[in-house]
DNA sequence: ATCCTATCCTGTAGGC
DNA sequence: TGCCTACAGGATAGGA
């Protein structure tokens, strides 16, 4: 679930809570995650300072003193939660629980377990293999269009699917592409090997201008993303056409479409985003249509 | 080489 | 109400 204006969210945070803290303790639940979380790791980390948090693409990355670095990945349903005294009730899907000298508690939590937690020696961190493989990230280097176009080369991939593709851009996820596509007016079907240099300025502008707005907003909270304060976040009445099918552009006026590309869902507008795009006055935005603060799981989906 | 599908998991919405 | 099915923000091994 989380994509990268979630995890910059959730990086944020998690730096200005462990900086100052030392590790007491960590506990494990045991359970797998996407891989095995290592069992040495409460000794590991016993009594090691965190020094920073930084984020590559979807990855989180907490330097401890010592020279090691625990890398993290929410998967789809993973939180970092933050307690500032140990919580009196229990949680379920806690995995992993980091306790400082102060009582303060830091807890990973992830239903699905998709999630994924491990140790590495900052100095080998280049060479972990699930950040080696990524590409560009587009908060520390804002893509243009030649550098989407070349990353793009001659790719027979959808632009949809490109921008999915953590090995060219890392950090976009389902809701942001489809985002980023109405925004540049681009139908989410185009062949990226094809897409034209104006529109390939128009996605890089996208992807800079929607990025940048919904980290201003915290992320957004489609069902189970919350910050470390466990507060949802704020760019969900932003949504242009991602879980909007049959609702009104907020452009043009037509009915958002569902479709599925990859086995995954990805709306558009079949206007505001077809092969010519057409200019149109924008309809203005009435109080229906503009977007509750819904933070439940999807509904009404489009069937086939 | 590139692209697509199935798979790992649990929670939940929606249909009946 | 409860049971059942489909789908959910991701990554990736393996097959086509």
């Amino acid at each position: 679930m989380p994509e990268l204006p979630e995890v910059e969210t959730v990086r944020r945070l998690l730096e200005s809570i462990v900086l100052g803290r030392t590790i007491r303790a960590v506990r494990l639940s045991g359970l797998r995650l996407r891989e095995r979380v290592p069992r040495d790791l409460p000794r590991r980390l016993a009594g090691r300072r965190p020094l920073g948090a930084r984020r590559r693409g979807k990855y989180l990355l907490l330097d401890l003193d010592g020279g090691l670095t625990l890398l993290s990945h929410l998967g789809m349903s993973g939180r970092w939660l933050f307690h500032p005294r140990a919580p009196r009730a229990r949680m379920a899907h806690v995995h992993a629980r980091i306790l400082f000298t102060d009582g303060s508690q830091l807890w990973f939590q992830d239903p699905r377990r998709f999630g994924l937690l491990r140790l590495v020696s900052t100095e080998r961190l280049a060479a972990d293999p699930s950040l080696a493989v990524l590409g560009l990230d587009p908060v520390a280097e804002p893509p243009t269009g030649p550098t989407l176009r070349a990353l793009a080369g001659g790719t027979r991939l959808s632009v949809k699917g490109f921008l999915l593709d953590q090995r060219r851009i890392a950090g976009i996820g389902n809701i942001y592409a489809s985002e980023i596509l109405h925004r540049a007016g681009l139908d989410p079907r185009t062949r990226a090997g094809a897409v034209r240099p104006a529109s390939w300025a128009m996605v890089a502008r996208a992807t800079r201008v929607v990025l940048e707005e919904a980290i201003e907003r915290c992320g957004t909270t489609f069902s189970s993303y919350r910050t470390l304060w466990n507060e949802p976040g704020g760019y969900g009445d932003q949504l242009r056409v991602y879980d909007r099918s049959g609702e009104p552009c907020r452009a043009c006026g037509t009915a958002i479409r569902r479709i599925v590309q990859a086995a995954r869902s990805t709306f558009y507008c079949p206007r505001c985003q077809s092969a010519r795009p057409r200019r149109h006055a924008g309809a203005p935005r009435s109080a229906a249509t503009a977007r509750r603060g819904r933070v439940s799981g999807p509904r009404a989906r489009a069937r086939r």
